[in-house]
DNA sequence: CTGAAAGCGCTAACAT
DNA sequence: ATGTTAGCGCTTTCAG
């Protein structure tokens, strides 16, 4: 049997209410009352129940955190941004992953729900109008963190993808007249802006798009070495690749080295993330720096104040990107 | 308002209970009653409330895991293991990062139990006799994942981080005749194996210890690129280096390159782990493969059955390792 | 400034 | 097979 506030009250012979009022530190207690309830909580090793607060006061001072994987360079990243500021509001997080499984993301919305959270960080491939009415069914606030959703109906924390995309796509064709993009999975609607921006920038070059030189892959490392091979049978190769992350451009440059192409010599290899990969390979890796720490912790923090109730100027927001040149592209 | 069982009960005409009973799955209900209560259920959208069940049952079905920093792609994958195992047997995770800070380590500790999780996972450097004190005072199981308590008091799951260590260093030394060892930070005890197995190899292989050769790093890219850079300045530099970490191997490694020193050729680097890096480099990285997953998923699963008062036979776990050679090394 | 008492929503005996 | 009834440990009016 664990020690109570019931306890500690009779301990310090005062009601129940005093103690949980010097527990939440409210100013209205005399303080040697204040004194003896301290000690007697020290005597006692008295350690508030969160789960009798929680059902008393309705809330739990947990947030939920639904990410794709964990275990990916990237999300990680994402996610330490989300549990700094978490903690430094005094929140703590459930984290599942759902792998982007719908089936798995809308059971872990209705689990974390269940477990009273306070709101809800969600990071994913779309939205689907399902998540949105689960979202919408939920009575508590949720943001999303790199993640889209088209109706704009849900608070979230961007970059310009499409934009940063187009400034890498026309930065390589400023030296490369054939450039190939390497895409994620299809069909989700960051990859798509990523997409147009590619498009956008070709034709601005005045090239059409050419069906050969957009090759999908999985965001992995493998892919991106497929996706180079793929590059190098083709009867006229490219001079330059742009890729939508880090980790697969990485398999891109190795894909070319391990066949005899240079990298930036021969083909010129453009990355997206900025993820610690970047400067940890040879060459180093020029790419789209997207601050994933600090959309994880602007949207932690655009929670905090959504489950205050505090008013937001914007709640669909856009962070800066840039375009860092490092080695595998040739300077100017 | 919440729908509850209350307002089930009365929708469906039949008491809390039996609601209740049905909502866990209790057989002592007759089909037809348990289809009454099934719909009125649909009806209301009703979403039992883990916390008001959590106070009631003395179960959370949550396990508080204390890891030293997400981002770390070494402990996002450990983590990854243990999020896995723990989703399987239905239990959700509340996860903080403490930055192997003591002071912190204590206090999440605390809060954990306060939130009255079921048990926790502890990742972190040392165990001292406080974290054995707040483990002991914890009323609910602790296990401890790829983190060693001298002890041996506090379940845990290992490698055998000694014995590793040597048989890399030894077939280093098989030919290499002076090989270096670039630790990680001082005075954790995983560090200590590590060194007594490099020092045992060193021995058999009738070497003393040369302090020159011993490097101490952090686990960081950036910290083997300065071990490098410190191992070239010697008079009489190393043939072999042995590394506490696949990341700092890598910055070894560019340390190394980026002077014009070729790897293998004239020196040959070893890693430790077998991150999804060791792969990702050129060349690729011989080293010390830790089943981190499995590390994660064995201490998950070790304390599911701690958490469900099963006899276990043992519980300190040392999963196997093993050596992989790769380009970094000379092949015999 | 302090106390009494009524819940919060659910589980778990104990009856029936 | 189903209902009744205490709590679980705390917060929160409402009095005083």
């Amino acid at each position: 049997m664990n020690v109570t506030i019931y306890d500690v009250a009779r301990e310090a012979n005062v009601s129940m209410a005093t103690v949980s009022r010097v527990v939440n530190g409210n100013p209205n207690v005399k303080p040697a009352t204040r004194k003896k309830v301290h000690e007697a909580i020290e005597r006692l090793g008295y350690r508030p129940n969160a789960v009798a607060r929680g059902l008393a006061s309705k809330k739990t001072t947990t947030v939920g955190v639904i990410i794709p994987d964990i275990s990916s360079i990237f999300f990680a990243e994402l996610a330490r941004g989300i549990e700094d500021i978490a903690t430094m509001y005094n929140y703590n997080i459930i984290l599942s992953n759902s792998d982007q499984n719908k089936e798995k993301e809308i059971h872990l919305i209705n689990t974390m729900l269940g477990k009273q959270v306070d709101g809800l960080v969600f990071m994913g491939g779309d939205i689907t109008e399902e998540h949105r009415q689960e979202f919408r069914n939920a009575s508590v606030p949720v943001a999303l963190a790199a993640t889209l959703d088209e109706s704009g109906e849900t608070p979230s924390v961007n970059i310009d993808y499409e934009d940063a995309a187009y400034e890498a796509t026309d930065l390589l064709l400023s030296h490369s007249k054939r450039v190939a993009y390497v895409s994620g999975p299809d069909n989700t609607s960051i990859n798509t802006k990523k997409l147009d921006g590619y498009k956008k920038a070709m034709k601005e070059h005045g090239q059409g798009v050419d069906d050969q030189l957009l090759i999908v892959g999985d965001y992995s490392y493998d892919s991106g070495k497929e996706a180079a091979e793929q590059l190098l049978d083709l009867e006229e190769r490219p001079s330059g690749v742009f890729v939508a992350s880090d980790e697969m451009a990485l398999g891109v440059i190795h894909g070319f080295q391990d066949s005899g192409v240079r990298v930036p010599e021969d083909v010129e290899v453009f990355g997206f993330d900025n993820t610690r990969l970047a400067t940890m390979i040879r060459p180093t890796l020029s790419t789209v720096v997207q601050p994933m720490y600090d959309i994880g912790a602007v949207s932690m923090r655009l929670l905090t104040k959504l489950m205050n109730k505090e008013e937001v100027e914007e709640t669909n927001v856009i962070l800066p990107h840039r375009i860092i040149e490092r080695n595998s592209t040739n300077a100017e």
